[in-house]
RNA sequence: GGGCGGUUAGCUCAGUGGCAGAGCACCGGCCUUACACGCCGGCUGUCACAGGUUCAAGUCCUGUACCGCCCACCA
C-alpha cells in the first residue's frame, strides 16, 4: 500500500507547541491506564516543586529528564503513573501570603466564613506580584490577624494561581504528566495522609512528645530539624574570661564566642586526662558579673587543644552544651528566649542563686531585653570594668548554624517537640539505601553519609501556621495548665482536622481553654512530614486499595542531590515505618545546572534565565535537547549554543522528513544492498538505545541516535536520492527502507523531542508517536527476511568511505559538485562489494560517467573546469 | 577533618583495557533537486602530575595537586 502523507511545503517548527500541548490534553494520550496490571505500570514520584518560589532552568532540565524517562516507559507499552505535585505548604507560601494579602495567622481566633471574599475582593486590583518577589514586597499598614483556618484559605487562592502558571510551563515544555493526578501538599488529601501516617506512628510509639533543648530560629519562632541546618562562616571573637576558683583564691580563665551567656553558665568542664587543671576538678567556679557558684566538671568532649582547655557550659550555647548539661547531669538556668533576646529572670531565686544577687541585678539589667549580639558587647564592657577580661577579644572567623532559610544564627531554646523516631532505625535504613538503585550509583554515599551523620530524632513540629496541623488536642487540668499526657486524638474518620477550630470529640466548643476543658496542639508539621508522604499521597494510601496495589513501591524516585537528606532520607524512613518497604526501586538524581562560570546557577546571582522565556526563545524540543545531553547527577553549564544544536537538530528532522514522505512511490522488498545495511544498522542503533535507556542512561541514547540520523541525512540519502527518484524494484526497495527508517528514528526520538516528532508522525500516521511502540529489532530484521545483513552493513561502511574520499579530494581541489568525475581508483579490498554499491556512490559524487579501476588506494579525478 | 565526584582540543563534553573522539568555536570551499535555519572539508591534544600492574593504560592500582559537592567543625 502506498504511503499517504500529507507534508507541508515549507515545514517550520514554530507553533508546534501550541498546537500538539492542546492535542495531546484533548486526546488525553498520559492517561493513567486504571486497569492496568502492577507489571505493566510504570510509577514515577515526581518532586513537588514549590509554588511560592520560581521555576528556574534547573527545573526545566531536572523534569526534562524524569519525562524522558517516562516517555520511553510508556513507548515500551508500560502504564506509566506520572502525576505533578505542588509543595505549596510552608514557610515560603506562609510569607507569600502575609505580605500579598497583609495578613497574619494568629491560631486563637474562631474561623471567620465571610473572611475570604471580602479579603480576596479588597486584593482584587492588580496582577499578582512575582512570586519570587515574597520577602521585600510587604504591605504597608498593620496586618490583619485571621484564623488559622482562614489564613490557610488564603494560602489555598494564592497558590492556586501560582500552580496555573506552573502547569503552563510544564506543559509547554511537553512534559508528559497525567494533569488528572495533580496534587498539593496543602490539599484536602494529603493533610489527611500526614494526619491519619502521624496518627500511626503515635500509635505505633515511633512518634513521641518531648520538652527538651531544640534548634530554633529565633526570627522565624520555630523549631527546625538536623536536615534544615546550614553551617555559615561569621566573624566572632575569642575572649578570654577569667573566673574565680571558690574558697581558693586561684582562678580559671576560660574562652568563649558568647560571652553574653556566662548568666546561663551552669559548669565550667575540662578533659579528664589534663594534668593541667585536675587539681580543680570537683571544685566551684563563680561566674564573674553574676558571681553564681558553678561546678568544675571533667568531660571527654572537653578539647584540650580548644582555647585554654576549659570550656564555660551553658544552656544553651551549642549542641555540645546539650550533650554536656545531659550526661553530666547539670541544671537549666536559661536567658535566650523564643524571639532571641534575653529574658527577666530573678537573681537570688531558686535556680539563679548568687554570691551577690544585687550585682547580678544590676549587670543583668543592662542586658534584658537585647538581642544576643547587643548583649554580646554590653556585657564585654562590663567584664573589661570588673577586670575579668583578659587582652582584648581575638577576631576570628568560625561556622556557625544557620537555618537554612534564616538570617540569624540559630539558639537553642528548650520546648515542647514532636519527633519521630529515626535513631532507632538507622541500620535498618542504611539496608534500605543498599536495596534502592541509585542512579547515578555513587550518590547512595551521600544518603549513607547522611545516614550515619543522625545527632538524634527527627523534630517535626514547627511553630508556625500554614501547614499541616498536628490532630490531637489536651485536657486541661482544674488548675488551667495543659496535662500533655492526656492527649485527645480525633477518628479517623474525621481527618482531616484542625484542632484550633475543630473539637475533639465529647466537648463543646465553648470548653476551649477553659479549665477542665481541652486546647488544641498549636504546631503544625515540618514541610518534609509532609512530602515525606508522596508516594503515600499519590498512590491512594488508605483511600483507593486498588491505585495502591496498581502503583506501590513505585518504579521510580527523581530529584536532586542537594535533598537526598531530607526528601529521600525522609519518604524512605516513612515508608519503612509505615510499610516496612522501600518506597521505590529506583532513584535518579540529577545534577545542577551551572552558569558558565561553574557555579550553581541561583536567582541572588541574577543570571537566572526564566524558562518561558528560554522555551520561547529557542523551542522547547530544543531546550529539552540540551537538557537531555545532561548525564544523570552530572552538573551541566548551561549552554545556549547546545539549543541551538537541538533546534538545528528539529529543522533537519522536518526537512529529511518531507523528502522521505515526499515521494509516493510503491514499496517493495529490500532488494539494494544499502538499504538492507541500512536496516541492519538501524536494528544495531535500537538494540544500543533501548538498553541504554533501561540503563536509564538516556544520555547515550540520544547521543548514538543523533550520531546515526547525521549519517541517514548525510551518507544514506546521498547515496540512494537518485536511485529512489527512478522506477522498478531498487526504487522501491529505497523506498521502502528510507520509510522504515524514518518511523523508526521518529520513534527513537519522540522522548526528547516530543513536538517535532509528533508533527511529524502526524503527516503520514494516524494516532500519537508517544503511543506507538517503542521500536524493536524483531520488526527491522523481519523486513530483512528473518536476520541482519552483516554483509550489507560492510557494503554500506564501504560505500561512505568511499564517498568520504571524494567530497575530501573536492574540497580540498576546491571544486563545485557540478564538476564531475572522471575517474576512481579503489584499493582491492573493496572489489567483492563495490559492484553492489557502485551506482549510488557514483550518482551521490556526481561521478556516474566515471571509470573506476583497482589497485592500492584511493585516487580520484575531476574534470577539471577550463582554465585550471 | 570525613566522604563523594571531577581534571581529555580554545569552549562544552563523550570515551566502561586494544589506532585519542563529538558538538560548538575557528579557517576554507560549495546554492548538489529535503534543508543556506543548509551542505562538504580542514586545523586543534604533555588525556592534571608521579609511580605501578599489563603484550597493551585516557581507561585498572597507589599516591599527589587542583576544582566542585555532601557531611562534621560555635569553648
Amino acid at each position: 500500500m502506498p504511503v499517504v502523507a500529507t507534508v507541508p511545503d515549507k515545514p517550520v517548527l514554530e507553533g508546534l507547541e501550541e498546537k500538539w500541548k492542546a492535542r495531546w490534553n484533548a486526546d488525553a494520550i498520559y492517561r493513567f491506564d486504571r486497569s492496568a496490571d502492577r507489571s505493566r505500570v510504570y510509577s514515577i514520584d515526581t518532586p513537588p516543586p514549590t509554588v511560592s518560589g520560581s521555576l528556574h532552568v534547573g527545573h526545566v532540565f531536572s523534569y526534562t529528564h524524569t519525562d524522558l524517562i517516562a516517555r520511553f516507559q510508556r513507548m515500551r507499552g508500560r502504564a506509566v503513573f506520572y502525576p505533578m505535585g505542588w509543595d505549596d505548604n510552608g514557610l515560603p507560601t506562609e510569607r507569600r501570603v502575609q505580605n500579598y494579602y497583609g495578613v497574619s495567622c494568629d491560631p486563637s481566633l474562631p474561623y471567620d466564613s465571610g473572611l475570604l471574599e471580602r479579603v480576596v475582593r479588597a486584593n482584587a486590583a492588580g496582577g499578582l506580584p512575582d512570586p519570587g518577589a515574597g520577602k521585600s514586597s510587604s504591605k504597608s499598614g498593620p496586618a490583619l490577624a485571621v484564623s488559622r483556618p482562614n489564613f490557610v484559605e488564603l494560602c489555598a487562592v494564592l497558590t492556586a494561581e501560582d500552580e496555573k502558571v506552573f502547569e503552563a510551563l510544564w506543559r509547554h515544555l511537553g512534559l508528559s504528566v497525567d494533569w488528572a493526578l495533580t496534587y498539593a501538599t496543602i490539599s484536602t488529601d494529603a493533610r489527611w495522609v500526614s494526619q491519619r501516617a502521624f496518627l500511626s506512628l503515635v500509635a505505633k510509639d515511633r512518634a513521641y512528645q518531648l520538652e527538651a533543648p531544640t534548634l530554633w530560629d529565633v526570627d522565624f519562632r520555630t523549631a527546625v530539624a538536623q536536615a534544615e541546618l546550614e553551617d555559615r562562616e561569621m566573624p566572632g571573637a575569642y575572649h578570654r574570661i577569667r573566673f574565680d576558683v571558690r574558697d581558693t583564691g586561684q582562678s580559671v580563665e576560660i574562652e568563649t564566642t558568647r560571652p553574653e551567656l556566662i548568666p546561663a553558665c551552669v559548669a565550667l568542664v575540662a578533659h579528664p586526662g589534663d594534668e593541667r587543671y585536675r587539681s580543680l576538678l570537683g571544685r566551684e567556679a563563680v561566674t564573674p558579673l553574676f558571681k553564681v557558684p558553678v561546678p568544675i566538671r571533667a568531660h571527654p568532649l572537653a578539647d584540650p587543644e580548644k582555647g585554654t582547655g576549659v570550656a564555660m557550659i551553658c544552656t544553651f550555647g551549642d549542641v555540645t552544651d546539650v550533650t554536656w548539661w545531659r550526661e553530666l547531669g547539670l541544671p537549666v538556668r536559661a536567658v535566650i528566649q523564643a524571639n532571641g533576646t534575653l529574658r527577666p529572670v530573678s537573681w537570688g531565686a531558686p535556680g539563679w542563686e548568687s554570691l551577690d544577687a544585687d550585682a547580678a541585678r544590676q549587670h543583668y539589667e543592662a542586658l534584658v531585653g537585647l538581642s544576643a549580639t547587643k548583649a554580646r558587647a554590653r556585657i564585654v564592657d562590663q567584664l573589661r570594668e570588673a577586670d575579668v577580661l583578659l587582652g582584648e577579644p581575638r577576631p576570628i572567623t568560625h561556622h556557625v548554624k544557620f537555618f537554612e532559610k534564616g538570617d540569624r544564627p540559630l539558639e537553642i531554646v528548650t520546648s515542647r517537640q514532636w519527633f519521630i523516631k529515626s535513631m532507632e532505625v538507622r541500620a535498618q535504613l542504611l539496608e534500605r539505601g543498599r536495596e534502592l538503585e541509585w542512579i547515578p550509583e555513587h550518590m547512595r554515599s551521600r544518603y549513607e553519609n547522611w545516614v550515619n551523620g543522625l545527632a538524634g530524632d527527627w523534630c517535626i513540629s514547627r511553630q508556625r501556621f500554614f501547614g499541616v496541623p498536628f490532630p490531637v488536642w489536651y485536657r486541661l487540668r482544674e488548675d488551667g495548665t495543659t496535662d500533655y499526657d492526656a492527649r485527645l486524638v480525633p477518628s479517623e474518620d474525621r481527618l482531616p482536622i484542625d484542632p484550633s477550630t475543630d473539637v475533639p470529640e465529647g466537648f463543646t466548643a465553648e470548653q476551649r481553654g477553659t479549665p477542665g476543658g481541652f486546647v488544641g496542639d498549636p504546631d503544625v508539621m515540618d514541610t518534609w512530614a509532609t512530602s515525606s508522604l508522596s508516594p503515600f499521597i499519590v498512590c491512594g494510601w488508605k483511600r483507593d486499595e486498588a491505585l495502591w496495589k496498581q502503583t506501590f513501591p513505585m518504579d521510580l524516585r527523581p530529584q536532586a542531590h542537594d535533598i537526598i537528606r531530607t526528601w529521600l532520607f525522609s519518604t524512605v524512613l516513612r515508608s519503612h515505618l509505615e510499610e516496612n518497604v522501600l518506597p521505590w526501586k529506583h532513584a535518579a538524581i540529577s545534577g545542577w545546572v551551572l552558569d558558565p562560570d561553574r557555579k550553581k546557577m541561583s536567582k541572588s546571582k541574577g543570571n537566572v534565565v526564566t524558562p518561558m522565556g528560554l522555551l520561547e526563545q529557542h523551542g522547547s524540543d530544543a531546550v529539552r535537547y540540551w537538557a537531555a545531553k545532561g548525564g544523570p547527577g552530572v552538573d551541566t553549564a548551561f549552554d545556549a549554543g547546545q539549543m541551538q544544536v537541538g533546534r538545528r537538530l528539529a529543522i533537519k528532522l522536518l526537512n529529511a522528513s518531507k523528502f522521505v514522505l515526499g515521494k509516493t512511490a510503491p514499496e517493495g522488498p529490500l532488494t539494494h544492498v544499502l538499504d538492507r545495511g541500512l536496516v541492519t544498522r538501524l536494528a544495531e542503533l535500537v538494540r544500543g538505545a533501548t538498553s541504554s535507556f533501561e540503563r536509564y542512561d538516556y544520555t547515550a541514547a540520544l547521543r548514538d541516535i543523533e550520531t546515526f540520523f547525521w549519517w541517514f541525512c548525510d551518507d544514506h540519502i546521498e547515496h540512494v536520492k537518485r536511485r529512489r527518484a527512478g522506477a522498478g524494484e531498487d526504487a522501491a526497495s529505497a523506498t521502502s527502507a528510507c520509510l522504515a527508517a524514518l518511523s523508526v528514528m521518529l520513534r527513537l526520538f519522540a522522548p526528547f523531542l516530543p513536538f517535532v516528532t509528533e508533527e511529524i508522525w502526524s503527516w503520514w500516521q494516524s494516532g500519537s508517536v508517544h503511543r506507538s511502540p517503542w521500536p524493536t529489532e524483531a520488526e527491522l530484521t523481519r523486513l530483512l527476511g528473518g536476520t541482519a545483513d552483516a554483509d550489507a552493513d560492510r557494503a554500506v561502511r564501504h560505500a561512505s568511505e568511499v564517498t568520504a574520499f571524494i567530497r575530501r579530494e573536492r574540497s580540498l581541489r576546491k571544486l563545485p559538485f557540478s564538476v564531475p568525475v572522471t575517474s576512481v581508483g579503489l584499493p582491492d579490498a573493496l572489489q567483492g562489494d563495490w559492484p553492489r554499491v557502485s551506482d549510488d556512490v557514483l550518482a551521490g559524487n556526481n561521478a556516474t560517467q566515471a571509470r573506476v579501476s583497482f589497485g592500492a588506494g584511493l585516487s580520484v579525478d575531476f574534470a577539471m573546469p577550463a582554465g585550471s
